[in-house]
DNA sequence: CATCTAAAATTGGTCTGACCAGCTGGCCAA
DNA sequence: TTGGCCAGCTGGTCAGACCAATTTTAGATG
């Protein structure tokens, strides 16, 4: 930590160190800043890297080496002969969540542990907040799933959208996010468990879809501990049924 | 939804997409994997660019546009005139989950509620689990508070520490990482506020040590709940000091 | 010989210009 | 209308050069 302090160890005297931004920096600060602002909204186009270079007055170097971070951060997507685009909301900032998060991370003993964590608190904070929109978002999900009991993928997404709403009306945007990054990664998981036994699937979208029914009626009613506790068990349920299977 | 879902369709037929590698790209995960897999330690130094290129037969241009990801993601560091070093593994990631969970946000309201959430969950976890080195690590932390109660900087490291500590007894990497992003993100708001009262700081740190030397007893008990309750009832009330100060 | 200083070498940051491979769109022939 | 072709654009890569900060070296100084 005291490298650390040294490195920041600037002068305070009147001759303050000019803060030496570099000038990638400084595009990836505006960029970024468009974005978050929403003058570039998910799916437009950035004016070519050689346009770019004229807007900022900087070399092509500069401009390649300021996007590609927020490539990296999944802000934007590069598109050889295309361009490059702003990714999907959805998309931003999964790949450094995952990054941060997951790293070199093996095993999801780690993953689901934190899920139940996350997913329990969010559905009792939805049932403290949500609003008409949010549990009108909910109900439409969990009248999707009635009507996919038999089709696996469908009902999947349907529950995907399911937490994800839930997530949302927590009005918590960091709770969001998490829960979205952790849920994107366990669901690869859950589709491989789900892909070996079709058998099963249908007697599992039963009871998950009983499962959804009685968290959503607990948020509606607005009883947060309801919603936790249901919550809590249909994750403890889907765990065990997932992890019966490997 | 449906956009995300058409770039997602890739060919399933046996003509498959094939993923086409950029070069930067596969640099990116050479170097991303020496690092996870210590071969490269913290503080560690790259060879220089112009090395780099020769070792991976490619131009420097792929070299730096590898290297950047990994310094914006706080992996490495570069330092003109000196060379590229592994950062301290306590930095590492902490710039993308800082940008991905919070980003453009503006309030601390979600901050705090998430901190609340995971800490009180962490001091569950680490009664349940935390070894012999966890709990003398803890110990440290405990006594090191107790000795600096009119020491607000030291005291607070001191603080920090428990947190980190318990974090780390989780066992949990996920809530580890989580944890320590999230109070990195308060703790410059917990300095702003207590060098607003120094008067008052010696009292809310008399507090403060006796709260958590109940969390630490908990956890030493291996009592979960009485940890959780603890936490909750520590958090709570520092959370509405710092909030009386503004 | 120890010490301070100035030059030389090294390093990351930036610029330029060039080439490649993939995409786009329009044109033309079948 | 269909299919193929070509020119033009785009991101990806490379090479060589220069800059500014830093480290190292060599020299001058005491």
């Amino acid at each position: 930590m005291s490298e650390r302090a040294d490195s920041k160890q600037q002068q305070i005297d009147p001759f303050r160190q000019v803060a030496r931004a570099t000038v990638s920096d400084t595009i990836v600060t505006q960029i970024r800043g468009l974005i978050t602002n929403g003058t570039l909204k998910p799916g437009d186009r950035l004016p070519s890297e050689r346009d770019l270079c004229k807007c900022f007055g900087v070399g092509r170097t500069s401009v390649r080496e300021a996007l590609k971070p927020l490539i990296a951060m999944g802000l934007l997507e590069g598109r050889v002969g295309s361009g490059t685009f702003v990714a999907a909301e959805m998309g931003q900032f999964q790949k450094p969540l995952e990054w941060g998060l997951l790293g070199d991370l093996s095993g999801q003993d780690d993953l689901v542990e934190t899920r139940h964590m996350l997913e329990t608190n969010a559905a009792y904070w939805a049932a403290l907040r949500a609003g008409p929109a949010n549990l009108a978002a909910i109900e439409a999900t969990v009248l999707g799933m009635a009507e996919n009991l038999r089709q696996p993928d469908r009902f999947q997404d349907f529950d995907a959208n399911f937490h994800f709403e839930i997530a949302r009306a927590t009005q918590n945007k960091i709770l969001f996010r998490l829960i979205n990054v952790i849920r994107g990664q366990i669901q690869t998981w859950i589709g491989e468990r789900l892909s070996l036994s079709p058998d099963r699937t249908e007697a599992l979208a039963e009871t998950s879809y009983r499962q959804h029914q009685v968290i959503f009626t607990a948020i509606k009613t607005g009883d947060g501990e309801a919603a936790r506790a249901a919550m809590d068990h249909h994750i403890q349920t889907a765990t065990r049924d997932l992890q019966a299977n490997r």
